[in-house]
DNA sequence: ATCTAAGCGAGACGGTACGTCACGTCTTGGG
DNA sequence: CCCAAGACGTGACGTACCGTCTCGCTTAGAT
């Protein structure tokens, strides 16, 4: 493990970045089941082994991709009060994933095998990651005094991001910002200070 | 429409059951990717013609056996609380969606085309279902005083229903009686009178 | 086998009519490979288990739809000398064999089996009977002095038919009138009397 | 033509011969219709795409099973007259033609495409190339005296080897020594000199 | 400066499954 | 009791990708 010799010819990281982007382009088009190693291979003008050698099957490529790609959520600068954050938040959320790739990456989700380290980077980085920012907002509300302390902060996030990620898979009904509003509202209401 | 010819062989109901069967026997125990046309013609006795003359293709087929199967929801006897309906109800939900079968429903819906009649099928008969009669017993819950009236029942059906298929597939933490109550908790208290 | 029930509805001719000629055309357009019984079936308006009633299989179809097609040969009237006939009649010959038809009467003969009484019945109507024509014309030659006595009558018929045959599958060479005369001064050469 | 790639991993030299071994096996064993690709690529060991690799069709790939296995006509020593070196290589020919795998070579020349490369190096390896053998003795038999000069050298063969290739086809009578002998008797008596 | 080990593109390999076609049989309802 | 229509089980078709493997060619760090 420590020996790790480096000789050779290094890893080409610009073969890698090909890679990536043909990958995400292939999802952006295609949606998962376009985004086969052949054609990866063939977009990126790189050997099949070569993408073998730095990811085991199509879906962990696909997982780095939009790890790679995934836009950051929004700063949260701390100068308004913290429920506004998180309504613009929710917002953002909901507007990335009413796009093709946010429905690749939650199809990806749904069909990956879960024990993986790269599926677990992947749901924390591009599924989970909104969440994380969610739980700070919410601290923060509570300390302004907008909710109310004591509350199941899980349940409370589970109740903001998972109706999110059904609509986007199961399409029953529009995602957009009126979505968004009308969800905070009825969570918020359940968690204000009495 | 009124047309529907009726001349030649009708099919064969037996046969079509033994699909069917197959199917789903295939979807529990290795999910959806072992459900394929050839294992199930193979199972079923049955040639790949006579699967592709009645399905489109593999996820269509897995949804129809899924469609069969489906478990009805635990009825409503009307004679309790309506809360106390609902809390069983979610319980209930919670419990099949964490079989394997329930991730396979899940996972499919995630993978499919929503255009077609199949797929919108499956959603209202096994995704949605249970959002239905979510619907009719927040309205009894109303007349009993138990939720106000004027919320968006979408928006709550939303923030019930949606974490647990979240759950489901992201698998960030676990699917138990627990997490159902305790999504419940946090929803109701939006949704109790002032 | 003398009882011979009548009783039931009779085989339709009309039917049997429309199954043949749609058989020939198939022939014409696409050669043996496009002549398949869903394709008769279809053209003709017919059913299947109709065709099968008839016929055990495509090829006895299309050596029926042969048969009856196959155009007579010219009738020697005996006015002129058998030699000049039989000129005439290898000429026909090759004419025939040169059309998409032809090439079909040949391509079947080489993928049928040979037990059946179809295909004994398509080789003597449609291959073999120009050699009859033939070997009555030989003869007559002989009787008028053109040909010489005691000669080998299978052999010269097979040495004028095989090499028609022959460059009809083979198509290694051109198939027209001068192929046809140059082969009689060959093979006429060897028969004429000493 | 000249530039002629040759990058990546070459084909598997061991692999094409247990192909073509059992496809040669197929034909001796069930004629032309045993050999199914599928049936191949069991029987070889190979991936069905590695035979459509090579061959476009069936029918490509038995013929070329027939030229890799084709038998040389037995060698012209020049030492005696070049007439008997023909019949002798008439009987060689006609006792090809008569096994199983002779059948099955007319059979594909009487069904194939005749515009493929693969067909036209089947046909002047496989079924003219006792042809160009002929020729030559006939060439060596006017300089010996034994065929008069001036005949229609290309009209003889066809004489010649058309009725074999007829029988084997039509199968109207037997295919044996004393066939091939009363042929030539009967072609050779329009060549000799006069 | 030259080995030389690793990475590179290309592409053939043995497979699995796909979705289609035609086969020849069977089973309806209508004439 | 025949007919058309058409579904059935079978089996081959030709294609798409899979994930693995060998090639011959860079490329750069170690000798």
């Amino acid at each position: 493990m420590a020996d790790e010799e480096k000789r050779g010819r290094p890893r080409d990281m610009a073969a890698r970045r090909r890679v990536l982007t043909a990958a995400y382009a292939l999802l952006e088009e295609g949606g998962v089941t376009a985004l086969t190693m052949e054609a990866v291979a063939a977009r990126a003008k790189v050997g099949k082994p070569m993408l073998y050698r730095s990811w085991p099957n199509a879906q962990a490529l696909a997982m780095a991709a939009l790890i790679e790609a995934a836009p950051d959520a929004p700063e949260d600068d701390g100068s308004g009060p913290a429920l506004a954050a998180l309504r613009r938040q929710v917002r953002f959320v909901v507007e990335v994933f009413a796009s093709r790739i946010g429905r690749s990456a939650a199809a990806l989700v749904a069909s990956a095998t879960r024990d993986t380290e790269i599926f677990k980077s992947f749901r924390s980085q591009v599924i989970l990651s909104s969440r994380t920012v969610g739980r700070a907002l919410i601290s923060r509300a509570v300390e302004e005094g907008d909710i109310r302390p004591g509350i199941d902060v899980e349940a409370a996030l589970d109740a903001i991001y998972g109706p999110v990620f059904f609509r986007v898979l199961v399409g029953h009904e529009g995602l957009d910002a009126g979505f968004a509003d009308r969800l905070m509202d009825t969570v918020l209401e359940g968690l204000r200070p009495r």
